[in-house]
DNA sequence: TTGCTTACTTACTAGTTAGTAAGTACATTT
DNA sequence: AAATGTACTTACTAACTAGTAAGTAAGCAA
């Protein structure tokens, strides 16, 4: 693997840990035993590399999801929620968790990724809510997006609480998701 | 008002907007046009407003409830979510999702409050849905920590969606939880 | 009126942190 | 063989930031 993707992994990973400001060029000079400088050649500002992380999440969803786009409705949905579960289970939380709270913070270039990224994740929700209602296979009164953002915020919630709390939030919740939402 | 909850109240508005991180002392010190020293000779260090700032919370929020004491469950539980619309107002988040996200780059003094901020929290809430079920308001089947959880995650994370997308997103989660599980 | 406490200010430091300029070693292209 | 590009290192700076030591002014207490 290339420097260059081995630096966003590792950022990626002390991002969605500690935070955005707690999270340092020489943290990721130090574990890849090179220098501060050679980070910066990849990606001159830590907006730069910020921007870079949001963006291969938005297209990790993407490819995850269009692999999921033959299958029903329904189980497309329980493999969203599994993404979470994932997270989780490695200790960590999404990136519109560790980012969402601070964005105002944060550099415009980030910003801007991580606006069109909750619309690109709000947006496969509904949809794929409202395929699984037409397929039979979930029943909703509300419009769909008000489903769909119930959801998603809990999940993402979830994994905060999970790491605030130190019990499993996430399995409660997708419990609670499975029996009354799905 | 004395200096020094003008400091916690100045600080948890910054902290709720920007994070723990990216606020500092001279935020404090010039809003207040006092001297940065005079803000250490309040809070000798960050993690005791901090922790200050935690406990002032969960103040408010064990005086809120109680004065409900005496309503149906069912109010209570409206009430509750009325304080996140408050907060949504306000174009804030709640310290939980400002502080949360980031509890492991936090000192000690936080993450120990924060953890016991967030039993408070959903011990309120489970033993309020219990209530209210017994009460023949609402009605469940599975365990009211997992219906609690739902909740006050989707509720968490609705304030922090509604920043990143410009979106009324609270709305929608409050739609639906009225919808669904209140 | 002397001493003590409170709430600061002045003046400073040590450590951190993003970012830069210039140079090097090696590989690829022309 | 010369020129160019890639991926760094060395060496540095400017700005920031939490925290401290010492001093001061005002009020209160004995």
């Amino acid at each position: 693997m290339s420097t260059k993707s081995t630096i966003i992994n590792l950022a990626d990973r002390l991002i969605r840990q500690n935070g955005y400001h707690a999270f340092i060029y020489a943290d990721i000079a130090t574990r890849l035993k090179i220098k501060n400088a050679a980070v910066h050649y990849h990606f001159p500002t830590k907006g730069d590399l910020g921007a870079a992380i949001i963006d291969k999440s938005r297209d990790q969803f993407r490819t995850a999801t269009e692999a999921w786009n033959e299958l029903p409705a329904k189980i497309q949905l329980e493999n969203f929620i599994s993404m979470y579960s994932s997270i989780g289970t490695q200790h960590l939380i999404c990136f519109m968790g560790a980012l969402g709270p601070s964005i105002d913070s944060l550099p415009t270039v980030m910003q801007k990724a991580l606006n069109t990224a909750s619309s690109e994740i709000r947006s496969w929700l509904q949809s794929t809510l409202e395929t699984a209602q037409a397929e039979g296979s979930v029943y909703f009164k509300e419009p769909a997006t008000e489903r769909a953002d119930l959801i998603i915020t809990s999940l993402l919630a979830s994994l905060i609480l999970n790491r605030v709390s130190g019990e499993d939030i996430l399995k409660n919740t997708t419990n609670s998701i499975k029996h009354n939402l799905l």
